[in-house]
DNA sequence: TCATGTGCACTAGTATACAAGTACGTCAGG
DNA sequence: CCTGACGTACTTGTATACTAGTGCACATGA
């Protein structure tokens, strides 16, 4: 325990906030192009600016939210070009960690995994989507824990803002949730099986489809798209 | 020109200030393990602690800084787990840029690049340490442009603040510069032969040389680095 | 001598006050 | 009716004041 160890609680009004206004973003409660007003928002969550302030500025890394000097904050449209930025890096870092971890994997780091598979098998068969979602996640970041680089998924999240906004836009069904668990149990197989290549190829495939919907929402609310 | 477009400017007093304190941390005038505080620093630069509170948040994300409630802020030290996670990074966002530039490349893509070779021979003759760093950023970056993706350099460039501190701890000989350069060379000529997996290869290798400096850096700053 | 408590000087977190700049409506004049 | 200048009401950027919590030194008592 030195004095590092407490670098990262989490605790703050400004991490709150941050985690609010994120969620919002993303679940399109504050919708694409809405101005956000630092005063507002500071009142209707009932702090001062300067959390609030800090907060927008991580979204802006987030590429979530863009500041204009002396005009104000939006909530970044979604572009294309932006879905596939987000789309490059997040393949990028998790099939390089997947492939760590199809050489790495341990006998509990697959039990957790397992266990998580199970779990997402339940959320599927109550249509929980919201439990899913999380299950969904917890899973990409085991395997980023087995590659022995959680940073990956870290990153893999924070440049993840318009992709979760997409699949968030996505009304998703059942058939949805079905083809999702059935494609995370290939790539774990293959991961069980230490087999990198296939592993890599399986994630390959499932990152790519949450691209396909783009398109959908797009017709559905094209107002929430920057024209390029 | 929307009211986006507008948004990244970066003439700010807090990005002048992150950028002074970030160039300060990698070049370890600001030592590993040194103490932050944001009202010496306000003094020192001039300024409020406004921005400097700002700044410091932006370089805890780079992991440059760790911030501890009520007790102060500190330089991170280096550590192997650090290091090896953004040469993790790096590698896996620059390797599958570079395997899309391979197939992408431009007519007058190669010509920058060509030119920027160029530039990196006469840095080296001229043992430039300064303009070579710049310009071996600079290819990179323009490597990720062809690829159509140049939010992988962001990154990269962002993930790397324990990289970018061990290359500059490292006093770097004239074999460095050579061997550089040369490694450059094979690579670009991969990408301009339009071989996905030589450029791969290549860039793999290239990546790993910085990592290698590691320990020899430990050896001459123990105290720059945490124990593990 | 050692242990313990207490105060002080420091820290970051938050709230507020002020400065500088932009957009837009309004009103006067051609 | 149209045009242009001005004022107002907003915005973010910065500086400062205040709050709460930490560690450390020093005094005090056993």
């Amino acid at each position: 325990m030195n004095r590092f160890s407490r670098s990262s609680i989490g605790g703050n009004t400004g991490d709150r906030v941050y985690a609010i206004l994120r969620e919002a973003i993303v679940t399109a409660e504050l919708e694409p192009g809405r101005q956000l007003s630092e005063n507002e928002l500071a009142e209707l969550l009932g702090v001062s600016r300067t959390p609030v302030r800090g907060a927008l500025a991580r979204l802006r890394e987030d590429r979530l939210v863009a500041i204009v000097p002396q005009l104000g904050s939006f909530v970044t449209l979604i572009s294309r070009s932006g879905v596939e930025d987000a789309a490059f890096v997040r393949e990028a870092l998790e099939c390089a960690a997947i492939r760590l971890a199809a050489e790495r994997i341990t006998e509990s780091g697959l039990e957790e995994i397992q266990a998580n598979l199970a779990a997402q098998e339940r959320a599927e068969r109550e249509l929980d989507v919201e439990s899913f979602d999380l299950l969904d996640e917890t899973l990409h970041r085991i395997i980023c824990q087995q590659a022995g680089h959680e940073v990956a998924w870290a990153l893999s999240r924070r440049a993840n803002g318009h992709l979760d906004r997409v699949r968030r836009l996505s009304l998703p069904d059942s058939s949805y949730l079905t083809e999702m668990v059935s494609e995370h149990k290939s790539l774990v197989a293959a991961v069980a099986e230490g087999d990198p290549d296939r592993a890599e190829t399986e994630l390959r495939r499932h990152l790519r489809m949450v691209l396909s919907s783009v398109d959908q929402i797009r017709v559905r609310h094209p107002e929430y798209f920057e024209d390029e």
